[in-house]
DNA sequence: TTTAGCACTCTATCTTCTCGAGTGCTAAAC
DNA sequence: GTTTAGCACTCGAGAAGATAGAGTGCTAAA
């Protein structure tokens, strides 16, 4: 059975009322403050089918309803407006992002605060998924005999360094022949097709120095440990502590099983990844409740979207917050500062 | 008045319980934990001189008391008994730090983590203070036309690195011949010597190559702001969400007050240094309930101890619980991690 | 100085009671 | 068929009262 217009309306209503509230919705307020035509009792029918048909659900027999998984979806599915920035959010977000960003690290850690601010819940920003980057620029620096940094360049603006051992006794100019050879050989390289295999053809098949090559295929090594790692997501979250000021998680364990999964930055890392999978040609990833397969989460919504360097899909930026989340508004504030960072990543 | 042996022990026994349970400790739970040879009424007795002195609070008329700050004080400082970490403990801890870290960052956040684990509260690391390291090097390498990435070794084992744009028509031997003539003008020198001017004067020493002044002076600056920006301790913190499972948390606005002062890392960074003066000669720098001069702290305790690079008092490791902590259990597990370090960052 | 004894205090907890928002159902009205 | 008024019923939140028990301070004796 579809939904008529009116329990579309009524649905839509509860939502709302029970966003700004987090109090049960009961027929007469609903009329109060709606402008619905009929009566209480012709809601209470409405509400009873709504409920029976899995939309809405009573925390105990006299109260109000609220909404369930179900009803959420579909408002977010197919009933809530669409809600436009004002000028003043608009122009606060774009000034907190309007500084030069460097380094694409800075760039989403100000994207993750400043969606935190805005939306008053948490936010997440992770670095592009490198696997379709390739490598552009591989530099070994000698910091001091026996250590050597590690600059991994990669086609999507991320630049990532490690610190690694090598034997004492090379010297700096070595060290400088094998970068070159390793990085004349793998430049251009999707991160994807990079292994010890191809780091060690490259080395030799450019390599003017002769070295042993037990010698050689240790500082290699290195090399490849220290590019793979380049590949690592990092996870930008802010905004945690907000969430112990919302009603739904007034109860400490609550909170603390959340904060315990948010903690584990690979589980939400490979989770994002999942799910935007999933939805691959939605322009927004959106998961109510019981959806989200991560512990803890449950009374939790989380919307996120990618953002592209280059013109391929990159990276995630999104939010996390109560079911009870103004969803409009939120998709709203991600779209915006996904667009800002859509701008800043593909200008020249 | 002096605390005759009595008292102390009394004061002792009670903040062991109180430590243990939470729950204010009277003087019959009192015989019955402790091996008084002394009646109860005795102890009623001594527990009321102890409050006039000003060293147990009742939360209220009928109930048992709770060792106010003057009496944690006391404790920490002359009563409580010095534990000896396990082997168990030290072994478990030993391992977690025994990875090769080639760099002090991953050092910090693995003592940092290792420490939240062991105590059950929130850890604290932060890296060396730098203003008394020098430069050892600094490279400036072309990422692409107009990007610079800028990186800083310091003395203390620091690597830093920043990116930085130039005029895009710099080519990568204009930079690396500035670079080098600024390394070879800065290394050894003090951070805190470190001024624009001493930069621009070491590069136009040693420069080979003929710039415009003005856009050398671009680059020069662009160069110093790299280094300033290497100066920035950063702080690792772990564990926080661990408090909302203790009952003095299980307010929310109390947690949530906590948890706003501390993602101001500046401010707990800014606060440690503080008291790391103040304390200059102490082994552990100790701060109670309201000596905390940070807002929302005034129910924790903090203590922090220093670490050395170089033989030289470098960074703070820390912890940040309750006031109601195993004191002497924090200490020696901090103290043992802090020897961890020290052997890790001066081994050859 | 210590102790036994006792009256007193106050919180935490349990029960009971009431209030009121909300429900579902029925029968009449549209 | 849909909507509405009316009404009895439900159930949680919160107030009010009662009770228990851990703890106290004080006094007087050991």
């Amino acid at each position: 059975m579809a939904l008529d217009n009116r329990k579309k309306e009524v649905l839509q209503a509860i939502v709302d009322d029970y966003v700004a509230t987090c109090e049960p919705v009961g027929s007469k307020a609903l009329i109060d403050r709606h402008d619905f035509m009929v009566s209480s009792a012709t809601l209470r029918n409405d509400m009873a089918e709504l409920e029976q048909m899995g939309y809405l659900e009573k925390p105990h027999t006299s109260a109000g309803r609220i909404p369930s998984d179900k009803g959420y979806r579909e408002y977010v599915d197919s009933l809530m407006k669409v809600d436009h920035l004002s000028d003043e959010e608009g122009r606060e977000i774009k000034e907190k992002l309007s500084m030069s960003f460097d380094e694409i690290a800075g760039l989403l850690k100000a994207a993750s605060s400043t969606l935190a601010d805005q939306t008053g819940y948490i936010s997440l920003a992770m670095t592009p998924k490198l696997t379709s980057s390739y490598l552009t620029q591989l530099k070994m620096l000698m910091i001091e005999p026996g250590k050597v940094l590690v600059v991994v360049v990669l086609s999507a603006g991320v630049v990532k360094n490690r610190m690694v051992r090598i034997p004492d006794f090379l010297t700096q100019e070595q060290i400088a022949q094998i970068s070159n050879a390793v990085e004349q050989g793998l430049s251009g390289l999707p991160l994807s097709e990079i292994s010890l295999i191809t780091v060690a053809t490259a080395a030799k098949d450019n390599q003017k120095v002769e070295l042993p090559e037990s010698l050689l295929n240790q500082v290699l090594y290195e090399a490849y440990t220290a590019i793979k790692q380049a590949d690592n997501l990092d996870v930008y979250m802010q905004g945690k502590h907000r969430m112990l000021s919302l009603p739904e998680f007034s109860d400490t364990k609550k909170a603390q099983g959340l904060f315990d999964t948010l903690s584990h930055d690979g589980l939400v890392a490979g989770y994002v990844d999942e799910v935007t999978k999933q939805d691959e040609k939605k322009e927004y990833m959106i998961r109510i409740g019981q959806e989200i397969t991560l512990e803890g989460l449950d009374n939790c919504s989380f919307i996120t979207t990618t953002y592209n360097v280059g013109g391929k899909v990159a990276g995630n930026i999104g939010v996390i917050g109560p079911k009870r989340m103004e969803y409009s508004k939120v998709i709203s504030q991600i779209n915006f500062v996904r667009m800002m960072l859509d701008e800043k990543l593909n200008q020249p």
